[in-house]
DNA sequence: GCTGATCTGTGAGCAGCATCACAGATCCTG
DNA sequence: CAGGATCTGTGATGCTGCTCACAGATCAGC
């Protein structure tokens, strides 16, 4: 895909002006990965942001055993590293591949000296940070006040609404991950998912399969949150 | 205090030339709130942010019942409510006067003006802004990986770095807070939070009393971190 | 000083979820 | 295709922390 359709996907580049988009493009690298490629880990420097062109790529954050969540799994379109580009601070998760991936580079010098003379580019990065910052909050909450069942109703319902593409209302949507990983995503354990999907399977909301979570009834799913 | 050393302080403003200080100043106003009063709630428009001269703010996340969390507790220097500035998406929590406070207030479009024009004020602000974002990640790890007595531990010794003014070493932090506030701040109940006090007090470790939370160990509080 | 409100301290009981322990199914690789 | 790795499914067991229920201590206001 051409860079300049791509940066205008990106909330962070949204309301930028096609003049601004060109700008960015120039200063876009590209990196290849191959499945299971460590991009960066807690600790590293950080200097640029990522933006995912072809493949996925997993945020985890690694606890002191073999243990960890994971934050965020992203597709074809989604950025990551955002916070590099404000600071300088080590990064705060690991960036793992989760199958073959392709990524646009964007540092944070260029991008910088490219943002301090730009007044639009400072109001939507603005924005993008702040609706970044409310969504943690939620995830937060959500964490803090939500048992496993609803948690997991609210995540699918989340996730198969990203899908909405050319999706016809009362189509199928099926989520590609497994089971450990929707439990890493919900800070459980994969025992609990499965057992939550059982309930869920038993009642006619989904279907699951390796590697795949079917959903036939989002209106059923959606009573399940509260 | 005047209002340029006071915005001196803030970390927010910290890099900024002593002109842009006072053309800062012109645009505060004052605000007075007694105990309990509520400043904003959930949901409520957000058109300005906020600075404490004197008292104690509360921040907290509603949920159906009357129950809630606090995500944190502001003192004078502090600032909250950013996120209005840069968005004008409703307020993502409640903000509450523990007792009688005195705040600035700087308006939304106030500020956005004087921003575009000012480089420093941009990086400062990113720079805020992204260190938010690592602090509600900090703590939503914490949430899923410790369990209370660490996260106890982890916050009474977060708490009492933040009071280390002309401390020495050896002497006793005195916290000031509900064993509720304390509670809440952990996304836990009271009585969990009294019964793990009482542990730290037999081993010495603290002692309590109305209102009030004497760490008399760091050294051993440490430890019960991980 | 009296009264109600707030804060603290503690026990009993129980639910949710983690842990451990397998077993079968499916996939990947040489 | 043989063997290991990975993913799924499920039971047994027990701990952590929540809920409920009270009681005493301290405070704030009339």
């Amino acid at each position: 895909m051409n860079p300049l359709a791509l940066l205008k996907q990106i909330p962070l580049f949204g309301t930028f002006q096609p003049a601004d988009h060109e700008q960015l493009a120039d200063l876009l690298r590209r990196r290849n990965l191959k499945k299971g490629d460590v991009l960066f880990r807690k600790g590293d420097e950080g200097t640029a942001l990522y933006i995912i062109i072809k493949g996925r790529m997993k945020i985890t954050v690694p606890s002191k055993l073999g243990d960890e969540i994971t934050l965020a799994i992203l597709s074809p379109g989604n950025f990551f590293g955002e916070m590099a580009l404000l600071d300088s601070l080590p990064r705060s998760a690991d960036a793992t591949a989760v199958e073959e991936t392709l990524l646009y580079v964007l540092n944070r010098s260029d991008f910088l000296s490219f943002l301090i003379h730009n007044e639009n580019a400072v109001r939507s990065i603005l924005y993008a940070l702040s609706s970044r910052l409310r969504k943690t909050d939620d995830f937060l909450t959500e964490v803090c006040f939500l048992n496993i069942s609803a948690r997991l109703a609210r995540r699918l319902l989340e996730m198969s609404e990203s899908l909405i593409h050319e999706n016809k209302p009362g189509s199928s949507m099926e989520l590609k991950l497994t089971q450990k990983d929707l439990a890493s995503l919900l800070g459980t354990t994969r025992e609990t998912i499965n057992r939550e999907l059982k309930i869920l399977r038993d009642r006619g909301i989904v279907s699951t399969s390796r590697n795949l979570i079917t959903i036939h009834n989002l209106e059923l799913l959606k009573r399940c949150i509260k």
